[in-house]
DNA sequence: ACCGGCCTTTTTGTATACAAAATTGGCGCG
DNA sequence: CGCGCCAATTTTGTATACAAAAAGGCCGGT
């Protein structure tokens, strides 16, 4: 549901790439030179040219006046900034989806909730499984959204590296908060309430925002 | 301010292809093929691949299930969707701005507002003029917000096609609004209030789409 | 010792050749 | 006459070779 699939090779270096760039095997500050990748990944520079031109839109590295690219840090500023408008965007498709909706994707979101619900009930948290299913949830609500704009804005919000360090701090209260805010959002899609499910959604993420800020070795 | 200029040959290639789907030469539904568009401009397939990739990031064309680029369309609710994500985002940008604009920035914001009220004044209205000074005053509030990601998500959203087409039926009292609006976001900077810098951005560019509306052909 | 300019090396940009995939047209069969 | 399948053609994806540009180092001058 992310990325609009373009060829094999090229998917594959960009997924191998931005997994290097989220696991931290390519710290910020690292050149990203098309050579030295295209042997990692073992295919030509063409493909790989192509896989840094989207991670560089999608903001994972920038370029240097002289056109090379390393790979971006994230400040804590950045971090906020991103939060903040992944509420206001999801904010937006919450409202969108609670018109749109159908009973169909209403009842995957409950299914997907659900299953969040049970791996937050184990003992301990499965975590794992918690987020898989918590991204589920986030995207089936984007897709009900029946916004091409907005998928394609929010793909270079919903996963970044510092996001995925922290993920794993989270304890229970903050994961069945979440579950509990998920099945808000349902209420309000169950309404048709826009500006419900759209208040569910911001004060969600911004929740989230706050609980990373909060377990963040600060500045 | 838009592109993050990567080469020569790209670039123009972007440039000459995003312009003959501005200027409706290249309709919606037209394929666009790469070996045809590296004859028109001149360039071997690679800078067109290159660019097309941009184009198809910015939504300008998608892509069929086969793997061809065709140029898209835009229904008045894709146009109306367009409108409120620019609110959004421009509000966004005009709140982080008012806590961060410069003296010098605000200066020029204050000598642009000058130039967009001369061409106004105008009789007849230079609209011309008045849509250069009203970019331009745009990009000078995005690049105070100081977010590189706010400026490459209003990079597809700030000039599409049917926006361009109708720009023109604007009449003088439209104009002098704009004018005003952008003086009120002056003072609202200076005040320092991010609020009201959002509230005012918001309205104005809110307006803007029902001016657009107003004037379209309806559906 | 430091600065500036030049030359070498490295890296990216572009062109072209080749491979794979998809579309189109036609042919045969029901 | 329509439907499905196969092949010919078109179009995109990938690899490689070459050109241009930038970075880094070297040397001489001051």
């Amino acid at each position: 549901m992310t990325g609009s699939a373009s060829s094999k090779a090229a998917d594959r270096a960009y997924a191998e790439i931005r997994g290097l760039i989220l696991s931290g095997d390519a710290s910020p500050g690292t050149p990203l030179r098309e050579e030295a990748l295209a042997d990692i990944v073992g295919v030509s520079r063409t493909p790989i040219r192509d896989a840094l031109r989207r991670l560089e839109a999608e903001h994972y590295a920038f370029r240097t006046p002289g056109g090379r690219l390393v790979v971006a840090d994230w400040d804590v500023d950045d971090v906020a900034e991103m939060f903040a408008l992944r509420a206001m965007l999801e904010g937006h498709a919450a409202a969108r989806a609670a018109r749109r909706i159908t009973p169909v994707q209403l009842e995957a979101l409950r299914t997907c909730n659900s299953a969040l619900e049970a791996a937050v009930a184990q003992n301990p948290p499965d975590v794992a499984r918690f987020l898989a299913e918590n991204r589920r949830f986030h995207d089936l609500v984007l897709s009900a959204s029946a916004s091409a704009r907005l998928v394609s804005m929010l793909v270079s919000l919903v996963e970044q590296p510092i996001v995925r360090r922290t993920a794993t701090r989270y304890d229970r209260a903050d994961l069945a908060r979440s579950a509990h805010e998920h099945g808000q959002l349902i209420q309000a899609f169950l309404a048709g309430d826009e500006e419900w499910a759209r208040a569910v959604m911001t004060a969600h993420i911004r929740r989230a925002l706050h609980a990373f800020q909060a377990a963040s070795p600060s500045k």
